[in-house]
DNA sequence: CTTTCCTGTCTTGTATGCAAGATAGCCAGA
DNA sequence: TCTGGCTATCTTGCATACAAGACAGGAAAG
């Protein structure tokens, strides 16, 4: 039995609702977060949901336009690079620190690369996206540093955002399978390997995004009357996603 | 002229105050922060302060204790073994990645090693500090990054507070040198070297805590009524620091 | 038809008031 | 002296009231 009634529901609801609503691409960037209307879905008052939403916006997640509303958060063209690349870093170097793969860890990605497969046969795309994105907090898990497992859940959240807003196609097969190969390097033992292979993979699946589409609908206009553009952290001096090969072939692992 | 009265700022300055406070060894773990104080303190209501510690507690800089107040946190030995664990995972693959060191990057982490060296000249124990950690977010600023730089500064800021719990003495001197050796591997243009150096480094660091003593005055208590540990994200599988040869030597560079 | 201005409505920003738990200190009783 | 309990006070938790900016829509002027 299910109350239509939400509340009751303890502390941090609001804030891990949206997030995982975010993780399984159920709310799309840029969606209106009006704290009226949450508060009353929630059943508390405003006070509480503007404490989520500040939480939310000291995560990223959410952005407040002063005077106008909360909005899920648009990633720039430049913010969308700037998360990759954090990403690669951490995960890199999360891989690069690990030791050894426990059986239980091995259990465990085995059986979240034939969840991927399932819900690839099953055409699910929304459980897929999220599923996608779980397999890299999965990694994060395995090493029990609850710090890292953070940032990173924070981070795929924003990728989330970034895919549904720059990204043409889904290629969740191609996905799948650099998962796998990664999932093999760890089994191997290389986890120099695994960390060289997840960096390949973000390249892989950043460079699948069309990171001039979509970046902000007066970009042009901006350019053209020469003002600066938003917010713009340089990345100049780090490394470049690898015009890496990308195989289209569909591997079952 | 300066006013007492430190109203008038503007939005986030409780939140950059005690951070910065925190940065620069000014206030200690365990500090109270209490709403009524600081609303005077800044001539604000008590709904920003709260805000700012809301967003302080997501960023692991403060917690609340039901009804009882929010204090500045004091990590447990297993939550500072898990910072400098993730210290290492994103230094070291920040490192990793990066590719150039341009010459404004040089001249920038060229005087800070001079700010630093002039610090302890004089004994400044509290700018050293500050230093110290500064260090590594020039360093992360260096990548343009602003998510890894924002990362990087929350993470300093545990790792002041935890030095400050479980520090003995202050070796100054060796972690210049050990700043020392990563910037000449950097400007070598050697960045795997300059990430192992980093790894090294924060291993000498860690390894200088004496992470026994303090931890929590209940531990014993409460492992000899076998009650389970505070809230313990395992590290097992990570590297462990290691044994690394520290060599006391002060070497100017 | 276009432009400008005005006003009503909706949004967040901020302060304040009250509820309720936690704590310290005191007092009484053994 | 020690123990138990009561109360005064201080703390945060949460809701609410009001202020003030943003915006949409319509009316009036050109």
């Amino acid at each position: 039995m299910q109350d239509s009634q939400t509340s009751e529901t303890t502390q941090k609801t609001i804030e891990e609702t949206i997030v995982s609503g975010i993780l399984s691409a159920k709310i799309r960037p840029g969606t209106r977060l009006s704290e009226n209307q949450l508060a009353t879905l929630f059943g508390v008052s405003r006070t509480r949901v503007r404490e989520a939403m500040m939480r939310l916006e000291t995560r990223g997640i959410v952005h407040v336009s002063p005077r106008r509303g909360w909005f899920v958060v648009e990633p720039s063209a430049e913010e969308a690079i700037a998360v990759y690349e954090a990403r690669r870093v951490i995960e890199a170097g999360l891989l690069r620190s690990m030791r050894v793969l426990t059986d239980e860890g091995r259990k465990a990605l085995d059986a979240h690369l034939n969840e991927e497969k399932t819900a690839m046969a099953a055409g699910d795309r929304q459980r897929l996206t999220y599923l996608m994105g779980d397999f890299h907090i999965r990694i994060a898990e395995l090493s029990g540093n609850a710090i890292i497992v953070d940032i990173l859940r924070d981070l795929t959240a924003r990728t989330i955002l970034i895919s549904m807003l720059y990204q043409s196609e889904f290629h969740a097969a191609q996905s799948h399978d650099g998962h796998c190969r990664i999932f093999e390097a760890m089994q191997a033992g290389d986890f120099v390997r695994a960390a060289e292979l997840s960096v390949d993979h973000l390249d892989e699946v950043e460079m699948g995004l069309d990171l001039t589409t979509r970046p902000d609908p007066l970009s042009e206009l901006r350019s053209s009357l020469s003002l600066p553009p938003k917010t713009v952290p340089s990345v100049s001096q780090l490394s470049d996603p690898k015009n890496h090969n990308i195989k289209g072939a569909i591997k079952t692992c």
